[in-house]
DNA sequence: GCCAACGTTGGC
DNA sequence: GCCAACGTTGGC
């Protein structure tokens, strides 16, 4: 069992976004960042769980909790001259995007901010608190999902 | 293979 | 809206 943690700005899809799909699932579009890219497709598997994040907005932090629900297969969106994550090289037989299907789970009780993560040196060398990272995807150990989940 | 230019992320 | 940090692109 792997942990994880996704980032989206909740103006694009949110939690809620996600409780309202049908049967609460959703395929996770428009990654186009290789390092994110390999951990969907290889690393990531059915069961895993990860903490929902919330990027660009008010309060940025954690949100809620989803599954891994389908693991790694090609994005689609990719192939759409219409949609904007198109990338006109990306080819079906070849395919260079990878997604995973997530399901909600449950929203925490409240928002576990940025800021609130960093007070905490236990955290300290989590990779989302690292300087510079931008990854939208990116491995959470053991530890530091239990102690998260001990600040709900 | 280097690296400048450019685009994106995301906190503030 | 600003801007630091980083990834990608493409000329050479």
């Amino acid at each position: 069992m792997n942990y994880w943690l996704m980032k989206s700005e909740p103006s694009e899809f949110s939690i809620d976004d996600l409780k309202k799909r049908p049967k609460q699932k959703e395929a996770w579009d428009g990654v186009r960042n290789y390092q994110a890219r390999n951990m969907m497709r290889d690393e990531m598997k059915k069961g895993d769980l990860v903490f929902f994040y919330h990027s660009n907005c008010d309060e940025p932090g954690i949100v809620g909790i989803m599954t891994i629900d389908k693991e790694g297969y090609p994005d689609h969106t990719a192939f759409d001259p219409d949609d904007k994550h198109f990338d006109p090289k990306s080819y079906p037989e070849n395919p260079r995007w990878f997604y995973v299907d997530v399901k909600y789970k449950r929203k925490l009780k409240r928002t576990i901010s940025l800021s609130e993560l960093r007070d905490h040196k236990q955290l300290k060398d989590m990779k989302l608190l690292q300087k510079g990272n931008r990854l939208s995807i990116m491995p959470v150990s053991k530890k530091e999902w239990n102690y998260i989940s001990g600040l709900e």
